[in-house]
DNA sequence: TCTGGGGTCCTAGGACCC
DNA sequence: TCTGGGGTCCTAGGACCC
């Protein structure tokens, strides 16, 4: 028999890892601050305090009680995780469980130095790498040879020799069940899941721990009487689909049974790029407007400023806006030319505030560009037409449909086309 | 002393086209 | 005029992730 490379019942196993850093942000800064190892530290907060520098050389850090405002916790270290203390918590609860932690702002900048750091140090030795964020990747393994635990473990060594920071792997067969197992053995974590880990060490595990089941999923899940993967597991295939709809369903059931052919995405642009803030305090749209109307053309100068760093214009303009009760509503227009100056943006979003009734205090405002393209060709347009720039109010231009513009353009293909659909 | 900021993806309805 | 249907674009909201 000729040999041929039809083996249609036996794919190649994969071996896919996940590398999560440990408690990476607050790792970043214990490099920096040697003597706060140990401690409970936590990373976060809008306008945290920098480290104080004493005159006897020494520093005097800002403790979490110290803190007045709304932010939140993005990383603690393991001794304050020890405390309670958890990433997204509000700082102002976190106080009450750590006072005495010691809390540190972000610094974004540093972070992503040692983002690139370890991410190179990984690539020279297997180059199949999925981006997952500032402190995460997934890394395909199928074509290397060598031993899965000596290749784990050379990872974690040179990503310790290119940064000082330990971080933890797992390998498996796929993404989704690399990824529970970094998580199994965090800190420092080295662990190796083959089919038969499946019932004995995934299936215990609580449903939230799968990537793409969130708080509410696993809450309707809980409300069902399904708590863990194993339980999940066991769930009828109809049952699920019937409460979560047929696509999801699906998956829930796929991914309980450690089933995902998904793979690596090795490349990816941007779809979006957007600003926000919180206010230090609730703003009234009416009382504060001035204070409204500064910070969201100072949003969209920063989406501007993103834009053209990075070289993208886009078509769609979106805001967003909390109001104090919590509840969120977005906006968008898309325009017929992509855009990416500060004036032209703040216009659209305006034009987009406009539909939206201010009758409440706000605690968030944000711009979003995306239907994002490459800057190029389409530099010159005719300049923008000057006009009031004010907080949600009445501009002397009418509010216009972008729709009736574009078909009003005439894109040169639709009369032929029209003839042709009356000709059926 | 409630609840950050930057993203992706999915769903669903309406407009519009063929 | 109603019937029928597929496809794409646009908009709004929501779940989820890091």
């Amino acid at each position: 028999m000729p040999v041929t490379d039809a083996q249609p019942d036996t794919p190649p196993a994969r071996r896919i890892a996940h590398l999560d850093m440990d408690a990476f942000y607050a790792s970043v800064e214990l490099l920096r601050y040697p003597e706060l190892r140990g401690l409970p530290v936590v990373i976060g907060g809008s306008r945290t305090q920098q480290p104080l520098q004493l005159a006897d050389g020494g520093r005097r850090f800002a403790r979490l009680r110290d803190y007045a405002g709304r932010g939140v916790i993005t990383t603690a270290t393991y001794e304050a995780r020890a405390l309670g203390v958890f990433s997204a918590m509000g700082i102002m609860k976190a106080a009450k469980l750590a006072p005495e932690a010691i809390l540190l702002p972000v610094d974004f900048p540093a972070y992503r130095h040692y983002s690139r750091l370890f991410k190179a140090a990984v690539a020279q030795l297997a180059p199949q790498i999925e981006d997952r964020g500032i402190d995460e990747i997934y890394i395909d393994l199928s074509t290397l040879a060598e031993d899965s635990r000596l290749l784990a473990q050379r990872i974690k060594d040179a990503v310790r020799a290119a940064t000082g920071l330990s971080c933890s792997i797992c390998i498996a067969a796929n993404k989704l069940l690399a990824k529970i197992g970094s998580d199994l053995d965090k800190p420092d974590g080295l662990t190796l899941l083959n089919a038969e880990d499946l019932t004995q060490r995934i299936w215990p595990l609580a449903a939230r721990k799968i990537n793409g089941i969130g708080p509410k999923a696993s809450e309707r899940l809980a409300a069902l009487g399904i708590h863990s993967i194993g339980e999940l597991a066991q769930a009828e295939a109809g049952f699920l689909q019937h409460h979560f709809g047929r696509s999801y369903g699906r998956w829930l059931l796929a991914a309980a049974h450690g089933i995902d052919e998904r793979a690596l995405s090795t490349s990816s642009e941007p779809k979006s790029i957007s600003r926000e803030t919180t206010f230090e305090r609730d703003l009234h749209p009416r009382d504060d407007r001035p204070e409204l109307s500064a910070i969201f053309t100072a949003l969209c100068t920063r989406v501007a400023e993103d834009l053209r760093r990075k070289d993208y214009q886009g078509r769609t303009i979106g805001i967003k806006l909390r109001f104090a009760d919590f509840q969120t509503v977005t906006r968008d227009l898309t325009l017929p030319a992509a855009i990416d100056d500060a004036q032209a943006i703040r216009r659209a979003a305006g034009e987009c505030l406009r539909r939206v009734p201010l009758d409440r205090k706000l605690r968030l405002l944000g711009v979003r560009v995306s239907a994002l393209s490459a800057r190029g060709a389409a530099e010159d347009e005719a300049p923008p037409r000057q006009q009031e720039l004010v907080f949600g109010g009445s501009v002397d231009r009418p509010s216009y449909s972008i729709r009736r513009e574009r078909t009003g353009d005439g894109s040169p293909a639709t009369c032929a086309g029209d003839h042709e659909a009356r000709e059926r």
